[in-house]
DNA sequence: GCCGTCACGGTTGAA
DNA sequence: GATTCAACCGTGACG
């Protein structure tokens, strides 16, 4: 809550950054593609001025899960003790008094009753054992023999409905769960969360340019497109009846949209994420400025970014082109021309001049 | 010099 | 509405 979150710091590189705020997408995006350039993380620290162990961060998890985009930041995980699994443990205790934690986490994944990714760990269940069935093992006998009206399984835990589990399976073999109704997520489009990042939705270039290009021409966008988007915003699992654009993005109150997804509708509407590759004109590791890297990041991403004329050890100068191919295709693996077209216009617009 | 890892101080959002 | 908690972030330092 910075009273002004426009002035980030400057790290040792002179790169402008906000403590505790994911790096902007457009230079995410620009690691991996430098990194796919053959450019060695040391050299992308440099160039982007990232410090390297974020640049080993954001290309250890592309790496690991396809994904440019950082995890979810804030809000509270989704319980894995549904009342379902509360059912369940109620049922193995009642018919065996005796057993274990332990056991019984062993038959819910047995039982298929939970996977591994949404498994209560034995402290959990020992908790439900003692919280919510505790009186069981006890009272198990003691009010069968009383015959006394069974209480339905109780709720009594503040689960959220909303927090299902479908599993699919995640690039990285881990899974993602996919909101009710949504489909599931390709692996290489997923998370490496296992609930959506929130901020990130905002924070994805472009991304209310998507939104509002959805809403003017929704017969053509990719549902695949707005899942991936809609998955990615925590809001999502709102129960709510509204559209998964509404819900994923437009959703969010005014003050939750971040700076850097502000910026991004660029009043000009050519963010100039991929033209910093190529900036000659720009002096090698000018002083830092106080600017927002946010703002930066969005119309003048050049000038924030790049810097110095940067050459690959290979010595050929990024081109400018082959720059914008790649980040159209890194922002996820295998995501398609059209998707990417549409994640990224600035690029089109870029190459369009 | 490069790279992986981790502590740190910070932000965020659900409960 | 304020607080707490647990997730995330990038930096900077270390090995």
């Amino acid at each position: 809550m910075t009273p002004e979150p426009a002035f980030g710091e400057v790290n040792q590189l002179g790169g402008v950054f906000v403590n505790g705020r994911p790096l902007p997408n457009a230079i995410r995006l620009r690691i991996v593609e430098l990194a796919q350039l053959g450019i060695r993380p040391c050299d992308i620290s440099r160039q982007l001025r990232v410090s390297h162990g974020c640049v080993s961060k954001i290309l250890a998890r592309y790496n690991e899960t396809g994904s440019i985009l950082p995890g979810a930041i804030g809000g509270s995980k989704p319980r894995v003790t549904t009342p379902s699994v509360v059912k369940h443990i109620r049922t193995y205790k009642q018919r065996d008094p005796g057993i274990f934690a332990w056991e019984i986490r062993d038959r819910l994944l047995a039982d298929g009753v939970c996977d591994k990714f949404n498994l209560p760990s034995v402290s959990s269940i020992s908790r439900i054992l003692r919280n919510k069935i505790g009186n069981l093992s006890q009272q198990s006998q003691y009010e069968s023999s009383k015959q006394s009206s069974h209480q339905p399984p109780q709720p009594t835990l503040p689960y959220n409905h909303i927090y299902s589990y479908p599993t699919p399976i995640g690039a990285s073999g881990t899974k993602v769960p996919t909101p009710p109704g949504m489909h599931s997520l390709p692996g290489h489009m997923a998370m490496h969360r296992i609930w959506p990042s929130s901020h990130s939705v905002t924070d994805i270039l472009g991304i209310r340019s998507i939104t509002e290009q959805q809403i003017s021409d929704s017969s053509s966008f990719p549902s695949a497109k707005l899942e991936e988007w809609s998955v990615i915003n925590r809001t999502h699992f709102l129960p709510s009846a509204s559209s998964p654009l509404v819900n994923g993005v437009q959703h969010k109150s005014p003050h939750s949209i971040e700076p850097e997804a502000k910026c991004t509708q660029m009043q000009s509407g050519l963010p100039t994420v991929n033209s910093y590759v190529t900036a000659p004109s720009i002096p090698a590791y000018p002083p830092p400025t106080p600017v927002s890297p946010y703002m930066g990041y969005s119309a003048t991403t050049s000038a924030y970014v790049t810097g110095p004329t940067w050459q690959p050890p290979s010595g050929s100068a990024l081109s400018h082109h082959s720059c914008d191919n790649i980040a159209s295709s890194l922002a996820f693996k295998g995501m398609t021309a059209h998707h990417r077209d549409t994640l990224y216009p600035h690029t089109v617009s870029a190459s369009a001049l």
